[in-house]
DNA sequence: TGCCGATATATGCAAAATCATGGATCGCAC
DNA sequence: GTGCGATCCATGATTTTGCATATATCGGCA
């Protein structure tokens, strides 16, 4: 434990979520750095491995960026040839972002790795009790995403 | 949902835990700046809320600081008198930080706040639930802690 | 049509975070 | 004691971030 027992800290849930959320990513990080990724790069590649194309302030929320950083760092991603910028057939204010076929190559490889990384994580618990852990923060995020974002995704199913 | 159903991410335990850590904590965070402080000042305060005072790496490891991040935070609160460096008896290299009567009050009224916030939080989930949840996470940052960090919480204890 | 408020992205600039490193101290082997 | 690697915190230099705002476009309405 964090020593000190009883303390206001150990038994806050934005503290645990928080801690356990940077414990879990930071592991894997070192694996992405090895890749040649930053962390928000592997968010943002990961975030389009499905080949569907997105606009970046949809892109920014999902990444947890604000859009003026998530601007640069596509900028940059666009330089490598990992993404690209594509504009939006009805809408000229909305720029649309994928991923390219190299983008894509060096991200499938870390799906694959994620997901052994996440198995060794969630080995501990059982998988009953993973997925009930996977439930409850899915229902937490759906409470909490802004309604913006709710109106957005049910809109512009493709 | 965050549409496309059946995307990596939608499902995967690190992108989970960042988003819900990332939503519940910004909601309080808007509470946060009305008091005048900044997000890393409030983990740093509500740390040292218990009256305990604690060395400026461990403090680091806690709010999720890297140490010079965290090194010119200090210098700033401690302009303000929120908090205060202490040297450490036996060890010269170590700094101890504590809490000053100011900044816990300050604290103090944050503190009411976030447990009601956690409250409005959980609500929707029970008890049994909520417990349930927070056990998950404390096993699992226990479990990915660094070694250093557990060495250190036993030998260290008061 | 032309105007206006709202929305989406880009950018200038100041603040903040981070890497690399410095300086001090410690524990320990010899 | 002396030397040496390890640990802890501070600091200089650079990158990164984010606020505020600019630019472009949209939808609706007079």
């Amino acid at each position: 434990m964090t020593a000190r027992k009883g303390h206001f800290v150990d038994g806050y849930l934005a503290a645990l979520l928080a801690q356990a959320s940077h414990l879990i990513s930071t592991e894997f990080h070192s694996i992405v750095r090895r890749h040649g990724l930053s962390v928000s790069e592997w968010r943002i590649l990961a975030t389009l491995s499905d080949g569907e194309s997105i606009s970046i302030g949809r892109l920014a929320q999902i990444t947890l960026n604000k859009q003026p950083t998530l601007t640069r760092l596509l900028d940059r991603m666009q330089k490598r040839a990992q993404v690209q910028r594509v504009p939006h057939g009805l809408d000229r204010r909305i720029t649309l972002v994928c991923i390219t076929p190299a983008g894509l190559r060096t991200v499938s490889q870390l799906i694959r790795l994620a997901k052994k990384h996440e198995q060794r994580v969630l080995e501990p618990f059982g998988l009953a009790r993973a997925e009930q852990l996977k439930t409850t923060l899915r229902r937490m995020i759906e409470l909490h995403r802004s309604p913006a974002v709710e109106r957005d995704s049910r809109a512009r199913k493709s």
